[in-house]
DNA sequence: CGCATTTGACCCGCGC
DNA sequence: GCGCGGGTCAAATGCG
């Protein structure tokens, strides 16, 4: 199940196997996950009040690559979710507080009782004084390594142990120029084996192209499993 | 030598 | 107003 401490703010919601956001547009959270093996998905009990949900049917594939540019909710009422190679990709249309599940890629989960889950906020600016929080998701994933590699170059700067966990959280850094977006990467307290990973904003370039990102599946270092 | 990482200090928002 | 805790800075250090 979804476990919300994992998000940044409390007052919103996600059911786990569709998307869903308030429809006040003070927040937009998503999430996608429990995706049995013929590619079905459970529909949801129930709906929130106050939310617009669009169910997800989990019965594309497509090439991992193929959609890799395309990310975040913007004007252009695009949504979608960025995951590592090792992980999954899905973007939808957002239409008038719905949107609609267009595509989503499995990168090589193989045991997909869990396909995954994600959030992306947005977050309305309370006062003019109030900072502009660039909207958030974030996903798990059960890794032996911390950073995984998800296109994008990254620098560190900082690490901080936060309060009732052994595990340092790090933040990390787009390396391109121009480029804002920041990432956070921590493991959890329950399970150390599991990588919560925080992307923070929008990349203004594509990915970079390295010798890595010819090689079509290089996931295997990865035990690339979603849990919730 | 240049770039990335480390790490303690500092900043700042938030709750009390 | 104060203290706590998360996030960021930047000097020091490491590494290729």
């Amino acid at each position: 199940m979804l476990n919300q401490s994992l998000f940044e703010d409390q007052d919103f919601s996600s059911q786990l196997g569709f998307f869903s956001f308030p429809s006040s547009n003070t927040f937009c959270s998503l999430a996608f996950g429990s995706c049995n093996n013929n590619g079905s998905q459970t529909a949801p009990k129930t709906l929130l009040p106050d939310h617009h949900a669009a169910q997800v049917t989990l019965s594309e594939s497509a090439k991992l690559k193929e959609d890799a540019t395309s990310r975040y909710f913007g004007e252009s009422q695009l949504l979608s979710l960025q995951g590592s190679r090792a992980n999954l990709w899905a973007w939808g249309e957002v239409n008038d507080c719905m949107i609609t599940k267009k595509n989503m890629m499995n990168g090589g989960v193989e045991n997909n009782n869990f396909l995954g889950v994600a959030s992306i906020k947005m977050k309305k600016i309370k006062s003019s004084r109030r900072k502009v929080r660039e909207p958030r998701f974030c996903f798990k994933t059960l890794s032996e390594v911390d950073v995984l590699d998800d296109g994008y170059k990254w620098r560190k700067y900082g690490q901080k142990v936060v309060k009732n966990t052994q595990h340092p959280r790090s933040y990390y850094r787009c390396t391109q120029d121009n480029c804002r977006v920041k990432k956070r990467v921590e493991r959890l307290a329950e399970d150390p084996r599991m990588v919560i990973t925080t992307y923070e904003g929008r990349h203004a370039h594509s990915p970079s192209l390295d010798e890595d990102e010819s090689q079509p599946n290089n996931s295997s270092q990865i035990m690339n499993t979603f849990f919730w």
